[in-house]
DNA sequence: TGCAGAACCATAAAATTCCATATATTCTCC
DNA sequence: GGAGAATATATGGAATTTTATGGTTCTGCA
């Protein structure tokens, strides 16, 4: 394993889920897992795509802690208690694999490839025709409002 | 190396690709980084242009941090994730290079050459051949507009 | 007892490290 | 100022280590 590498979810990396639901996490997402000190990681089903969110499990803790200090009969907190309600946790195997859990494989339509996309602090898993799709979409929209040009200007340094 | 050298990117410079996709980070650029303290470059594919983007690993820590700050579900967000899910975060090794990884090759069409196009606070890399051509487009508009430049002379940091 | 999940083992492909060298650049000492 | 030594850079290739992935066995639980 090379030296510090990055602390995010980065890249996209497209696996195999065999006959009984394997798939590897990529290993530069097992690094951050591992920086995290994350034992596994969380999925829940998103509900704005036909994906699998998932993150180190501390990130739940978050979540969890986040609807506790909001509204308890808002939007939000429904949406938060969702999460919770729908998210599994599964654990790393000693070779670095997951098993998807059926009813996920089923609301992300995957079969034998699942494409693991990094955002940062989480990450997706979609099967890889979903995503081309959605990725797609998403360039073309990031080309017209031109992405690349805030990040460039915006973020140089810190504060 | 050279006394203290300059904090940008800068230039351009053409170096080989060997078969295993390996190309030779302009030793200036490597001067960078490390003032940078990078570890690695991070490259994703430009959305205007057939060519890649380039900057050292820091960055990538503010923009995933920025999508944290904003509404998870907005169109900022999903664009900005979309540059994490594009991009790849390559070490350079012992020697001084990076491997191209081989959707960036195609995507900006490099062959056995790349130019490496110093920016400032980025940089792009290109196909030698596309790059002149961009490059006399470029002129061509700028002689034609008249180009002027603004120097912002506040802002750069000391350190 | 049959099935799902966990732990093991094996292996091919890919990525990383290490070594070698040619060429260019800088330094040093005379 | 110049010859030669020392250093740095770019580049090619080989050796070594990691990954991804398939298969088998074991275990508990329904």
């Amino acid at each position: 394993m090379l030296g510090a590498a990055v602390s995010v979810f980065l890249s996209t990396f497209e696996n195999k889920v065999d006959r009984k639901g394997r798939v590897s996490v990529p290993s530069s997402f097992r690094n951050v897992l591992s920086q995290q000190k994350s034992t596994g990681i969380i999925l829940y089903p998103s509900f704005k795509h036909p994906c699998l969110e998932g993150s180190g499990d501390e990130r739940i803790q978050e979540i969890a802690s986040s609807i506790d200090a909001i509204d308890v009969f808002s939007d939000e907190a429904e949406n938060l208690q969702t999460i919770l309600a729908d998210a599994k946790h599964v654990s790393v195997d000693s070779d670095g694999r997951v098993i998807l859990p059926h009813e996920f494989v089923a609301h992300a339509g995957i079969s034998d490839l699942a494409s693991f996309v990094g955002l940062g602090k989480s990450f997706q898993i979609w099967s890889p025709k979903n995503f081309s799709i959605h990725r797609q979409k998403n360039r073309l929209r990031a080309r017209e409002q031109g992405a690349t040009l805030r990040i460039i200007s915006s973020s140089t340094e810190r504060t």
